[in-house]
DNA sequence: GATGAATGAGTGTTCATTCAT
DNA sequence: CATGAATGAACACTCATTCAT
């Protein structure tokens, strides 16, 4: 890569950044492309050098988003865990991730209302591609006899709605550390695959 | 009620229910009142006649979900069963009443966006009240010792954001019954609160 | 008249009423059917009822107004006063009217924006009417030598000018009376005809 | 100020100049920001660009309308004259501007139903400065012992509704020429204050 | 006579998007 | 590369007006 690719690259990421802060906030709708702009100083033309058009913003912001989340999973896949340790430090991979940046929720929502097909194909890979490493942490665990047999899409679905509903009550002024909190989500939410 | 006010209190649920549907499918913000008008007939015009604004109408829908999910939690509050068995009566319940009016779960998302500070007392008085009353199944629970002595708070948010997420995933024309996806996740999710 | 239509024009002059209050406080444009109806405790219904359309109540008000105040004018030519009495009571009567009935003030100026052209012929015949007995108030003094020979057209204008902007100024909370600026007002304008 | 600044500014006043004419016409609510636009050949989108909404494109004419009318009056107290005269010319500059720019009038009347709590201060002061111009030429005159010792204010009441009904009436066709009527509405308005 | 319900044309306003410079 | 200016399609909302009952 060039060093003007590069240079490219770091301000789209500046860019994304700066969308997903806002976006999280208020919601896609309601972020127009001038936040977005002002909150970096520059305007909205310059956005538009950079992006198609809203609908790319937003895409490119999911995917990136998306591609940082497999990368971790993967990642906590190759260390040398007990099943119940991987599973559950995925999750709170997945929580920590979440409450650092609230994006993205909204979008999880129907997602094919946000996004052009061939935007959607490539982002529904993506959400396979995350599922599927999060079903074979459950799934390894079962067949390690470690964890109960129960259907494992079932129970990831349970677990990624009650991750992600965690933006909705999660009070980080609460009397309990945020650590606390999500070793105890995780726990709870592992005593479903409990023997 | 004269028959006069019956009538008006009949076609505001007319619209009401016009209005969930289009909402569900299509969200908030991409929802015209012209949308929900014109799915019942009627112009934009008669919408405004019966509701003060757009904000109005979505206040007023959410309020009557929510009163009417209090009413079946309180229903099953007087049943005669096990605490196991009503605990799970009302997950089902909620989950059914959530796969019928798939509406809502973009409003349980950051309600502060949605609301007048006014509304937003009311939406969230009608939240409080519902949640306690699932609290209390747990709590009874496990009083009775039925359930283990978890926090009831975050159990319930996990039971919460599982079962929401379901309208994530249900797939209506999938191999299994309704039913029978509703009792697995039941289970499931009992699983966590089980000795 | 048959008791109906006296019914009926009692009606109409309690709505019109209604209507010069509310226009003389909101303006033309910012008063709604509604908030003349509902002043009184009817519907928008009955005023269609009563008046063709808004256009027309407005034009029924405007003629009352200036058909009263023609009475007034030509009762105070037939009193048997010093000239310099008679245009100073008529003046008097003007101001005093015009600060009763605030309303009217915003149908003077440009006359043709608010009515049709079959009413505008009325309504301008009536301005010239009031303009006329007016004048002759002012051509009576000049031929009884009692006034300087001035333009008698451009002092009425004058005349009519600062009166009517005396609802932009008058304060009711000031501490001169009422009358006590009345007549003051009149001094004064009179004094451009002294000799 | 920069050439872009200065560009952006001239298009401000060609868009408040075409606002001005059409709201002297129609009135500011019979007065779209459609009409504006197209006038110059410029799309809403554009006006919108330069003014925040309608109010406040109204609230900067009349503005800028108050200011030069202010600056109009200080040049003429600077002038080496005759307090009469002064006064004179004040009245006949002020008349000039109307009859030039016949926008406003409507607004003098109740300016507190067109403009906003802020506005309103600042329009407000504007015409508190105006009139204490024209009243310091009126009170010079007295302390002078050109001009009777009436009340300033009253006079200088008289003097403004004069003036600004002469919209209503004065007729650019008619035999006078402007001069003239101008000239013989100052005189016969100085007459009051005449010894 | 009176009313509640319904209408639809009109208008202010927003905002993603384009493009010449 | 970046920007300011301009656009125009949408959309929420208002309100005079109509009409069946």
């Amino acid at each position: 890569m060039s060093l003007r690719e590069e240079k490219t690259e770091k301000k789209k990421k500046e860019i994304i950044h700066s969308a997903m802060q806002i976006i999280a906030e208020k919601g896609y709708y309601r972020t127009t492309i001038d936040d977005i702009a002002s909150k970096l100083l520059i305007t909205k033309g310059t956005v538009y050098y950079y992006f198609q058009d809203k609908q790319d913003l937003l895409f490119q912001s999911h995917q990136l988003l998306l591609q940082n989340s497999i990368e971790n999973l993967k990642h906590i896949h190759t260390q040398p865990l007990h099943p119940r340790e991987k599973l559950k430090n995925a999750m709170i991979a997945h929580m920590d991730h979440l409450l650092d940046d609230q994006y993205g929720f909204e979008l999880m929502h129907k997602p094919e209302q946000f996004f052009s097909h061939q935007q959607l194909e490539i982002i529904l890979q993506l959400h396979r591609d995350y599922t599927e490493l999060l079903d074979q942490l459950i799934v390894i665990g079962i067949e390690d006899g470690v964890f109960q047999a129960l259907d494992s899409k079932v129970t990831r679905n349970i677990y990624l709605g009650a991750m992600n509903w965690l933006t909705q009550w999660y009070d980080n002024k609460g009397k309990k550390e945020k650590q606390e909190i999500l070793d105890q989500m995780a726990e709870y939410l592992l005593n479903i695959l409990a023997k």
